[in-house]
DNA sequence: CCTATCTGTAAGTGATAGCTTACGTAAGCG
DNA sequence: CGCTTACGTAAGCTATCACTTACAGATAGG
């Protein structure tokens, strides 16, 4: 059970993965976010915090509002821990085709 | 909200990933499956009805029993779905750099 | 200061999802 | 043919989770 895990099923929401890819093209604040989404801004405020908690964003003030970003050695660590996914099932379709022959 | 959505959804279950990492490494029965997971067998049939729809694995017959295995091209899709926001991340990031200069 | 703006948190609610037990079905074996 | 094995499905229960409204705290501005 790593880090990874909880980045994959932070991500599986469908509203909190829009508000991820939305910090990613740009970072923006609480009520930007919001005001996009079809949640009320209590809600934005929560998934942010999911993402935060799990390394998927990272947030700085700037005055009264919070601006997140996407934090991309987090969104890394996710694909590293795909990627394992992948070498594995290529290494056990290998072993596959030698007993095949 | 493409196909590689659900996929992603798919994994975000820890015992139907753990399911799923199983039958990477080898092609694997049902009955085999839930004597090493801590639920019951229909349990695992279900999640291997999730994966199995979402196109993570493949199933065939052999006697009276079904053999699951993953499904190479189903995992790709999902990578490069995460790719794209990868891919993403990187030209927010050098938008950012040129911006600050 | 006083107010307005922006945000995080608490409490409560409705719906979804994973699990179990019970049942029905198809394929091998004596 | 019974009988066993292996599996899928239906029904029901419980817990989790995403959402809402209401409230509290912090910062800028007149």
């Amino acid at each position: 059970m790593t880090n990874a895990d909880l980045k994959l099923e932070a991500l599986a929401d469908p509203t909190r993965r829009r508000v991820f890819e939305l910090v990613i093209d740009q970072p923006l604040s609480v009520g930007a976010l919001a005001s996009t989404l079809p949640v009320s801004r209590p809600a934005v405020s929560q998934h942010l915090r999911v993402l935060k908690e799990v390394g998927l964003v990272t947030d700085r003030a700037e005055g009264t509002r919070r601006i997140y970003a996407a934090s991309p050695s987090g969104l890394a660590e996710l694909r590293a821990y795909l990627d394992t996914f992948w070498q594995r099932s290529l290494a056990a379709f290998a072993t596959a085709a030698e007993e095949q022959t």
